[in-house]
DNA sequence: GGAAATCGGACGCAATGGGTCCTATTTCAG
DNA sequence: CTGAAATAGGACCCATTGCGTCCGATTTCC
């Protein structure tokens, strides 16, 4: 598990997919998109309006409107598709919440300690950037420096 | 969100209760650490039964009977009682079941991109410990080198 | 032999995510 | 000027799953 919600994959599926049809700033609308990912039209609307209102494509309405990238690939790290999606990267409620929701803080010898741990992630998904995903080769970049798997 | 299960939570919290409380060797029984962690006695019995499947507590039968840490809480990564509430960590349901599962496997572009991505995540909770979870003081050790926040 | 534990499984409720649909608004084409 | 085509935003229902609980079986100490 540890497991990001499907409309997050979608999200992934969809930027990528828009990034190959929108070549020269031409958009593309959401049954083009449905059709070239496999996933329903209404699926990929909803997933097109949140990464709308999360500022990684742009809608153009009207007719001959349609979707857009505001920025390449390699300038949207993952941290930013999943925070758009699921929230605030926090593996616990304990963090994100009021301190006071966990009835047993003053027990918890964790109580705040998981605070790190979700830097540590957080900083994990900000060095990949949704380009890494489509490489068709072994991504290099982040397997030595950053990540050192 | 991209948030662990409550019961993964509670394991930290009982895992840290326990080395607290079964210096040398002593067995503690549920009704006792339930007690000090403010759980439920089932909930915490659950936890253990769990926690004693994956080998990082042992239970001791019988009356006078009780569970004792396998091993000390900087030997336990975070990782390891991530797997034994939650499974395998896997960002996307895409890799760890069968590849044929995804239905649009032949238009999705991230087929299989996602697994560096597990790693990475996989390889940041190996490096932290429970023990780091209850350090009273900031955590120096996985700042600098490994995580590098 | 009885009491006090763990062990293993099963069961039901509640919450959350997932998918769909509807309406309003905008824009291009004829 | 009208109609068609598209996005924008919200609301809704359903299926899934995590969560908490409980029960019976087994083991061990007093």
């Amino acid at each position: 598990m540890l497991r990001l919600s499907k409309l997050t994959d979608y999200g992934v599926v969809v930027l990528t997919r828009l990034a190959a049809g929108s070549q020269a700033g031409r958009v593309v609308a959401v049954p083009e998109l449905a059709q070239a990912t496999g996933l329903q039209e209404p699926t990929v609307a909803k997933v097109l309006k949140i990464l709308g209102q999360a500022g990684m494509v742009e809608g153009m309405r009207g007719a001959r409107g349609g979707y857009r990238l505001t920025r390449p690939l390699d300038a949207i790290p993952l941290s930013e598709v999943i925070i758009a999606f699921e929230g605030p990267i926090a593996l616990t409620a304990c963090v994100e919440g009021s301190a006071a929701s966990c009835e047993s803080s003053g027990l918890c010898p964790v109580h705040g300690r998981w605070e790190p741990v979700n830097r540590a992630v957080r900083a994990t998904l900000e060095r990949i950037t949704v380009a890494d995903l489509v490489a068709p080769e072994p991504i290099a970049s982040y397997r030595q420096n950053a990540l050192t798997l």
